[in-house]
RNA sequence: GCGGCCAUAGCUCAAAGGCAGAGCACCUGGUUGUGGCCCAGGAGGUUGUGGGUUCGAGCCCCACUGGUCGCCCCA
């Protein structure tokens, strides 16, 4: 049979990168936690129209990178490609508009979309989304980039680039793009590269954030959005720079910044890796989204967020080099001779463990060699030897796997002694 | 979905169409109860999969699978 491995796109985060992993996670749960995000578990699919509708129908997620399927009930389920319309499929399902507003929900898991892989993008991936609903308040907006900061911060990155802009509302969007731009890049339309020219007729927002080399100059020249927003968009754009600048938080504005997502409105922000991942440098995006809950079935509600993608911010934790805390291992390794030593390791183990000290035991009845030999290449500080003599005295043969010093110490003090140790 | 490069032991890589190897890691041992260093030995492979060319293919050709880089798009 041929090996199994992986499909194609997944991931598996083995042990050796869990002090990684566990350490973002750790961190993004704290940070949600004292910005008064609670916790949710959403499923991983929902019905199809949830995301059809949610993210919008004509954004390249919904049109090619949906997995979807039938169930046995001939339900059509897509496994979730982003989490923040399941999560406002739920806050109306339970009426947590009767709840004091906003209610701040967050949530990390994988999300799926069936894209092409390479370095920094995965079919599944995990997001720590944070969803502010029920808030029209700029200042929510900044706290949502805050937390982002906080974020980074707390991980200790270097070299990250914020980038903001507000992208209007159905106020002003659709008159910026009718009466402005749209004509804008049609008086250019024969000088633009034929990418750009689709991109015209599918998302002329999209040109503005092209790489097309022959689109640069037209870019350059393109009015833009930021100076066409309607007065509330001002404001609120103007309003969250307030705070920005009030906390001197270092950003840029980028006016030809947009998002796939047919949802968002007003502010849009992304956090961007210099020169890591390749073009994947993107480790978290978000952005308001006033029309999502009434587009669900909801009353009219405003709302933010942000997702983080978990994978990517892993990789550059790593190409940055630092370390991340360690995981809780065994402090104590116990070595034995003869069944009867065997036995009382069990019970010291045990004795140690409820105590909340790690230990871990030999098995089999390996040379005693060998045993010492495990013992120091685990992660143990101790190794304990168990032995005739030891058990004859009562005692338990502590060694200092690192200065390699022997100690005797009375079994019924192994815990206190192990203690003491460790508190130093 | 499109294009470039790549695929040999768990990992990093050799073998220029003629016996599949090394380093690291792993296991055992180097007398009676002491790890790391050193020494010796062991285990580990249908050379990603399937076809083809050839007396003979890890090597050449085709397809597929997977990785990687870029495009599209995105966390």
């Amino acid at each position: 049979m041929a090996k199994f491995q992986a499909p194609r796109g997944t991931l598996d985060i083995l042990p050796e990168q869990q002090p990684y992993w566990q350490w973002i996670l750790s961190e993004a749960r704290a940070i949600a936690g004292q910005y008064g995000f609670r916790p949710i578990e959403v499923p991983v699919f929902e019905e199809t129209e949830v995301f059809a509708r949610g993210v919008g129908t004509g954004t390249d997620i919904v049109e090619k990178e949906m997995y979807t399927f039938e169930d046995r009930g001939g339900r059509s389920l897509t496994l979730r490609p982003e989490f923040t319309a399941g999560i406002v499929r739920a806050y109306i399902e339970h009426g947590m508009h009767v709840l004091p507003q906003p209610v701040r929900l967050y949530s990390i898991g994988p999300v799926f979309r069936y894209e092409a892989p390479q370095a920094g993008r995965y079919r599944q991936h995990t997001q720590f989304s944070c969803e502010c609903i029920g808030e029209a308040d700029p200042l929510a907006d900044f706290e949502i980039m805050s937390m982002a900061w906080d974020l980074f911060d707390r991980l200790g990155f270097a070299g990250l680039r914020f980038e903001i802009n507000s992208i209007g509302c159905p106020a002003c969007r659709p008159r910026y793009l009718r009466d402005v731009l749209i004509p804008y890049l049609e008086s250019h339309r024969e000088r633009l590269p034929k990418i750009d020219q689709e991109r015209l007729q599918k998302n002329p927002l999209r040109v503005l954030d092209s790489k097309e080399p022959e689109t640069q100059p037209i870019i350059a020249e393109a009015p833009v959005i930021t100076d066409a927003l309607c007065d509330e968009c001002r404001a609120h754009f103007d309003d969250l720079r307030h705070y920005l600048d009030l906390m001197g938080r270092d950003y840029v504005v980028n006016p030809h910044l947009v998002r796939g997502l047919d949802y968002y409105t007003k502010t849009v922000f992304e956090v961007k890796a210099e020169g890591a991942l390749g073009a994947q440098n993107t480790i978290c995006a978000g952005g308001r989204y006033d029309g999502l809950v009434e587009l669900l079935g909801g009353a009219p509600t405003p709302g933010v967020g942000f997702a983080a993608g978990i994978e990517r911010i892993m990789l550059l934790l790593q190409e940055q080099g630092i370390q991340p805390p360690p995981l809780e291992e065994p402090v104590v390794f116990f070595v034995h001779r003869g069944q009867a030593a065997k036995d009382r390791a069990v019970q010291l183990a045990h004795t140690l463990r409820a105590a909340g000290i790690g230990a871990e035991i030999a098995f089999g009845s390996r040379s005693f060699k060998s045993q010492l030999r495990q013992a120091g290449r685990s992660s143990a500080r101790f190794a304990a030897i168990l032995a005739e003599g030891e058990l004859e005295r009562g005692e338990v043969t502590l060694k200092d796997l690192e200065s390699g010093e022997q100690t005797s110490v009375p079994q019924e003090g192994l815990v206190a002694f192990l203690q003491a140790c460790l508190s130093e």
